[in-house]
DNA sequence: GACGCGTGGAA
DNA sequence: TTTCCAAGCGT
């Protein structure tokens, strides 16, 4: 190709991506199937600053996940550590003891199969396909959606996530090649990351400034933002302290001393059956540990 | 489609 | 200080 022949969105992304991608673990060819999935799965909702270590300790500790299924759940939850949304933890490993049993320990390459496992939605199982088999499918995530929303649309933010309309809008900005559509997602995803971001975009910085939609219109004020739900005092919050206590603990924790920690009665009691409900927490005699 | 579900860093 | 938000999933 000559070099100054003219190059379509999908070259100046990639080219972007070759230059700026962050060097990160579970990208490495070593990562191998279960490295990406449980890379994916901690990813969801928590900042990959925050994944990096509790993703090499965990990898360190179970390298496929036959080794995984073997320990009990809790030892997922406590080595979750404080990643947030311990309920991954659990799925994750109830996701392992699935790949030993229906798998032969091994990580599906087709999204069918993906999206039956316990943790793992639309975007993981499409996250799996793609960066761990080179399957020519759309991922579909927050900062690809944003990135969408801006360069194609002309929107400052993502609407309300549609499946069907979001996948079909991905899919048309997808090379042909296999190989190089995964990396197009990837790609797209580490532009939406560290230069199409959120709060203040660094569009002097970006590959296809000149090709946006939103930028080329001046980029324009998106709607107002909707009412944050409040955390302090939440059920939400009491279900982290409780979890915390009883993580950190070496054995159980004794309802008395639970009480301490958050002294609404009727919602401490809520919070623990609630953590029963979801298997985080095991009730024996007064006290409450691990599952 | 709306909601519940953690945590902590940055602005 | 408060608010925003970070590679979603399951119900």
């Amino acid at each position: 190709m000559p070099h100054d022949a003219p190059t379509g969105l999908a070259d100046d992304v990639l080219a972007w991506f070759a230059r700026s991608a962050r060097d990160l673990p579970w990208r490495r060819p070593g990562a191998g199937p279960w490295g990406v999935l449980v890379s994916e799965v901690m990813l969801q909702q928590t900042p990959v600053a925050r994944v990096l270590p509790a993703y090499e300790g965990w990898m360190r500790r179970w390298p496929s996940p036959a080794e995984l299924a073997a320990d009990p759940p809790g030892e997922a939850v406590r080595m979750w550590g404080r990643l947030g949304y311990p309920r991954r933890a659990l799925r994750l490993h109830a996701c392992a003891a699935a790949l030993v049993e229906r798998h032969d320990g091994q990580v599906p390459d087709d999204v069918p199969a993906l999206l039956a496992l316990p943790g793992v939605g639309g975007y993981t199982a499409h996250a799996v396909a793609a960066f761990a088999f080179g399957r020519r499918v759309p991922v579909v995530d927050t900062n690809v959606r944003r990135v969408i929303a801006r360069a194609v649309t002309g929107h400052a933010d993502a609407g309300p996530a549609s499946t069907t309309r979001d996948l079909r809008a991905a899919e048309a900005l997808l090379p042909g090649d296999a190989a190089t559509a995964a990396r197009m997602s990837a790609a797209l995803m580490e532009l939406g990351a560290l230069v199409c971001t959120a709060r203040q975009p660094r569009c002097a910085a970006c590959p296809i400034m000149d090709r946006c939609a939103w930028y080329r219109a001046g980029r324009p004020a998106g709607t107002a933002r909707r009412r944050t739900q409040p955390y302090a005092g939440t059920d939400r919050q009491v279900r982290g302290i409780l979890l915390a206590a009883v993580r950190d603990a070496e054995d159980g924790v004794t309802t008395t001393e639970l009480e301490g920690l958050w002294h609404k009665g009727v919602q401490r009691n809520r919070a623990l059956h609630s953590l029963e409900d979801d298997g985080l927490l095991v009730r024996k005699g007064d006290q409450f540990h691990l599952p």
